[in-house]
DNA sequence: ACGCAAGTTTCACTTTAGTGAAACAATGTT
DNA sequence: AACATTGTTTCACTAAAGTGAAACTTGCGT
């Protein structure tokens, strides 16, 4: 049987694990601004939250796990079309973006 | 001398002279939840706010009218990254996406 | 320590955004 | 009508996203 999901990362340890602690060049660069890096660590914590593994999503939204570590991980950036596709078919929910002047 | 901005469209006047009245299948299909279709009079919107021409749009981010155009009708769907660059660049805004469950 | 499940990375290929130039169309002004 | 401004479209090319398969790595559980 599955397993349960027991150690739901916080967003600080996600991020200090990928990116390193907060103050270094590596996760200061990644996070001046750059809206990337927050679709990546969105998508983890919702997937965790819904408790599914990256195989069970893609499935879900007709991928692959190779995928969507890919984009959790901001090694590749997801056109807004294929994240919509992913919080629709994968959460049921939906992605909402605006702009501020 | 620069022209004043006067006839700003509304966005139903927008929508309907690009994509027909609703009601069509034509602007039934792009509203259906596809989240592009948003994009683009978001930012037509944001530019006429601004009152800026696309010409003058495309300057200050560094690209062509032609480009502009095209992401404003939603004929090429632009990257989060590059409308972080307009948004930013072209208006001194910023923009927003979240993830509703 | 082994084996399984979950996640990451690499390789290779297809599609599409990003881009500019230039032609074209539409709209407004005198 | 002629002209100027603004916006759209086409053509063509380059870089990067989108994608899968399979190999590899990293825990976790017994």
């Amino acid at each position: 049987m599955k397993t349960k999901n027991k150690n739901v990362m916080t967003l600080e340890e996600f991020k200090e694990k990928n990116y390193g602690k907060r103050g270094t060049k590596k996760r200061d660069e990644l996070e001046a601004g750059y809206e990337n890096f927050k679709i990546g660590v969105l998508l983890h914590q919702a997937r965790l939250e819904k408790g599914l593994t990256q195989e069970e999503l893609a499935a879900k939204v007709g991928t692959t796990k190779s995928y969507i570590s890919k984009i959790e991980n901001n090694i590749k950036e997801a056109r807004i079309s294929t994240l919509q596709k992913i919080v629709e078919l994968g959460f049921g929910g939906h992605l909402e973006l605006s702009i501020k002047l």
